[in-house]
DNA sequence: ACTTCCGGGACTACCCGTTTGT
DNA sequence: ACAAACGGGTAGTCCCGGAAGT
């Protein structure tokens, strides 16, 4: 397998390898950046705090800021363990196990992750992410992509009718569940369990689903 | 009672009546830009195409334009129906209507509102909607603050338990439905029958939900 | 004598009679709009006010709030007492008194009344004009312009050199004073007091003058 | 003692030095800007021109321009020696001599400087600062800024009462004098002699400051 | 006289491509 | 190689003024 050093568009490469110590080298200046924008968002705003001024928070100039971030918002949205994370913890799931536990239980696994490695920063981007209007949109149409990749994944791998509808379909009930928990949390100033929050949703979704399945036709 | 003469608050009175021809001019103005707006989009683009050469085609200054849309995105947001036309609809309805079809009855009356009166238009909006991605975040967020809107209405009309999580909930798992029928149309170019993509995907909606209802716990 | 009613550049007539009932008029709703811009300016800061919020608080137009003042800086600048009054003091002064003294007198006289009359009104405005860039240039220039004119109308009225140096040059002394005494009045919160400040500041010229005098050739 | 590399502020470093050469083309740049700007002043007048015609002239893009300058007015106000080189001057006379004369020395030898190098530059933009209200205003307000400094750092080095009270007004007493001979010099169109003219006027100051002294109690 | 409509100019923020310097 | 500086361009906001309507 030839190694890759450098990758044009911004994606790393799947199986990245050769620069394993530099991408690290990367994601550590990533937190940094991250940890000086969260402290300003949440001094001064996010809409009043400038790129600049996270660059020279940071030490490194406003140029270099977009090197490690496409956009300002991306500052907020990225973590450390993107998405193929989850897709890895996908594949590892048995795969005849019902669609509904295989998602709900990559969906824990990445909440829990997150939360317990550091849960000042995730509040802190929860918060952003429910507060300001456009990382709001950002965040909700991550989701729904997710759901896509997802979709794709599971649609190849299990056998299912050709088109997904009800893998897309589940996916974004799920999404829901786990929105209203969030924002339940954050609102909470993360006082209260995430998980809890998380299973109490999913409760809802049970309930509401038998519901909705005596009602449609059939 | 008196009528109330003026609003304090800089917006529109809510019974808008006075200006209610003023309100109308304003509206066929923004339809004329809009018009313009999908033709330039259609022809060059939507990133390509910038706000300038849009009020040029309209024959308004740019900063007329931001009078009439807060931003280049609600241009193409934007529709002759906001909102308020879709909470009178839920104010029609039986209050003791099961909660899946008052929704789905009032987003089906919208869309063939919407569909009917100008289905190219409809086309040229969803479109983009489905292809730019700053506009398909602004799209899922119009749709989640939809719901949230709904939920408030629907829980105070009808005695909800006072955490609404059901109807945020159903409502979720309702759009991703209208989601999945919206795409398929427009990848279809209009030529397919939306609501009946739409019947589609509520159908596999039941069906999913009936096999959540018993993969989940109780 | 004619009688004007309207004065098409914003001066008064310096004779304004019939008016004189209007002139109130528009003085008490000036009066109105800058107690609203006030209050906004400390409420969120001069910056990040805009003329549509003061209008809105006021209850007219942004349209009409710019026939009442030429600017928003202006409503910072105006008050009830305008240069007219001070002019006036000017003339009522015995022509033979020194010249030091007789321009001391007119300052102290109007800085008293404005402080009697509302003296947070005063430090509100005041406290605007040291800590707003614009608005202390603004400030400033008003300053010096009203020496210019004080240079006039002395320099007819008394028999003074044909260059008015002396008058030009003693006021912008006498003004170093007044604003000296205003910063620490201002910085102070106006806790002091403002003449007893206006006193010490006149006594440090005098004694510097003393100084000047002595060390410039001659 | 290892030299500074990097400067936190974002500001250029003080002692710059790595970038000495990017400061003089810097220069260089804003000298060019300037030298169109001036031009079109004077052909079409200060508010007739805008900042885009500006930058066409200069074959620059409008953003470019307000980065060389922060602001329209600025392009009028800025020249080369800006206040460090009359701060250096300062510290280069003896501490011993009288504050009249320090102050007096310094201004001469920075108007001296600038008329010397280029009068035709200076005279326009005098004309424009005493021509121009807001200009003027900023003229003024840069004048008292200057005090302000040249005040602290006297204060600072020759052993003074702590309330600078002195100082301040001898300096503003001076740039009335200053402001007296260029406003004669502009009005002159620049064809009488600029250093007599300060020589008159501070003589004339003189005068009045014996006079003043011999006024006021004590 | 006050309002609404609309234009225009100054200015800022984000973001990107290119060059320059180390 | 890597980062910094440079320059450009577009979206968007604010101040302000002219014109027309009520």
């Amino acid at each position: 397998v030839a190694a890759e050093t450098t990758s044009a568009d911004g994606k790393q490469p799947r199986g990245a390898r050769s620069s394993d110590l530099r991408e690290r080298k990367r994601t550590r200046t990533r937190l940094m950046i991250q940890t000086e924008a969260l402290r300003l968002f949440r001094e001064r705003g996010y809409a009043e705090t400038t790129v600049e001024q996270i660059a020279d928070a940071a030490a490194i100039s406003p140029r270099t800021f977009f090197r490690y971030f496409p956009s300002k918002e991306d500052v907020v949205m990225w973590d450390e363990y993107d998405d193929p994370v989850a897709l890895d913890l996908l594949e590892q799931r048995p795969p005849d196990e019902p669609l509904v536990e295989t998602l709900l239980a990559v969906i824990r696994q990445t909440l829990a992750g997150l939360h317990q490695h550091d849960p000042a920063r995730l509040l802190a981007r929860v918060q952003l992410m429910y507060g300001v209007p456009e990382l709001r949109a950002r965040f909700v149409e991550a989701q729904t992509d997710g759901i896509h990749e997802v979709a794709q994944l599971l649609g190849r791998e299990r056998e299912l009718p050709a088109d997904d509808l009800s893998v897309a379909v589940v996916g974004s009930a799920l999404l829901g569940a786990v929105s209203v928990a969030l924002d339940r949390w954050q609102k909470d100033e993360g006082r209260s369990d995430l998980l809890a929050l998380l299973d109490r949703a999913t409760d809802a979704l049970g309930a509401s689903a038998r519901d909705l399945a005596a009602k449609l036709p059939g």
